[in-house]
DNA sequence: TCAGCGCATAATATCGATATTATGATGCGC
DNA sequence: GCGCATCATAATATCGATATTATGCGCTGA
């Protein structure tokens, strides 16, 4: 399967827990397409598990807008479109700005070690060029807003980081280019968290967002999605 | 049971749907208790259904962070606590001032009658004392950021007014006595969208909150609940 | 030739039953 | 008398089967 996995370990516990993570994965990567139709005896047999987990796992996606439900008549990957990746990238700048600033005021030793150690994370992930890239890609920008002391911001968030990679992922090679200073502009995003400069950490990251998001936008613009 | 219902018409398609309405209800009201237990065959004979429809709609509420899911160990209604009530103030405050601020900068006429019927509907069922009050007053102040077309933000929104009036039900009728002024608050922000002053639409809104919010949280500090 | 009705098919939504897992009490050993 | 392991109980999580509902095709009649 050679799957990224943006999420966490997938042998955890529940069937319906594995049956979201996995789900999500298949969805954000683009495995299952934008509108596909999702049918529960096909994922069933993927998945090779019951219909009641996927059921869950699907509801559970609804709630993060990856899925949408048409009652009587199943679940489809949810549709993609220029106005929704506007609206997730012009969300994710507001909101994460809004966590990062409060993160930085809530910035405590612990915190500091701990986006440190994140960003050597994805570093490390990175040069290995190892799967886990991703996740630890993640982790380091919530462990950025990890200090903000308000679960249900960092909840939505989260939320919007997944919808927004799954941008990436469709516009897949497309934007492996653009590797530029990513690199770089992470590395200033850490620094000024450790200085604790909220301004240009929050500029930085923004910035960051609407780099890529301004190309994505271009892309789906000329309709290469 | 006489329930206000701060849902849509509860005897709508899927048992799913129903169960999900209604559990939601009865937690928003606080019928079920923050913290309490939710087992499944309780519920299920509660709402005369499976159990499937119930673990479905216990999980779509976990998204709503209505309830919390315990792997293993079932569910239970969510716990309140001042943090967390905060946090919903503030979130609120800050995603609502964003929304109606983008509601009014497409305002349209049919937005603008869209809110003048809402708000007519509302100030009738509160004159009758209809049940539907509660509906109506949710119905009124989505409508009011009804035009941001953000459909994110708006369900972000949806949620936290339903995590912010739970609140209001568990503090129940230490709240009556400041029935005060709400009506003219409403005809305020009314007023000021239609005449698209955005800046006191939002002032007035948000102060309408942060009142409500600063008794609320008083009552909390001081073990009320 | 095409529109509309009705049937066959396929998928969903839901139920009832089972296996698995937590929980609380009981008794044994120390 | 107290702590710990064990067992009975109760609840969850999951499965397989069924009933209900949508969908697409072919047929009829204009």
């Amino acid at each position: 399967m050679a799957n990224p996995s943006v999420s966490e370990p997938s042998g955890s516990a529940s069937a319906t827990q594995r049956a979201y993570g996995r789900l999500r994965d298949l969805i954000v990567t683009g495995e299952l397409k934008p509108g596909e139709k999702l049918k529960i005896d096909g994922l069933r047999q993927r998945l090779a598990t019951g219909a009641s987990p996927i059921r869950e796992a699907l509801s559970l996606l609804t709630s993060d807008n990856l899925v949408e439900r048409f009652d009587q008549r199943g679940f489809r990957a949810a549709n993609v479109s220029e106005n929704n990746f506007r609206e997730i990238l012009t969300l994710r700048c507001s909101l994460e700005d809004m966590a990062l600033r409060q993160s930085i005021e809530n910035a405590s030793q612990a915190w500091e070690e701990h986006i440190v150690l994140a960003h050597h994370r994805m570093q490390r992930a990175h040069t290995e060029q190892s799967d886990e890239f991703e996740a630890r890609h993640k982790a380091f920008h919530m462990a950025l807003l990890s200090a903000a002391d308000s679960p249900i911001l960092l909840k939505f968030c989260s939320q919007l980081y997944d919808l927004n990679i799954r941008y990436r992922y469709l516009a897949g090679n497309a934007l492996h280019y653009q590797q530029r200073d990513v690199t770089s502009e992470h590395e200033q995003i850490l620094t000024a968290c450790i200085a604790r400069d909220t301004q240009t950490a929050a500029d930085t990251l923004l910035n960051h967002y609407k780099t890529t998001g301004a190309f994505l936008t271009g892309l789906l613009g000329t309709g290469s999605l």
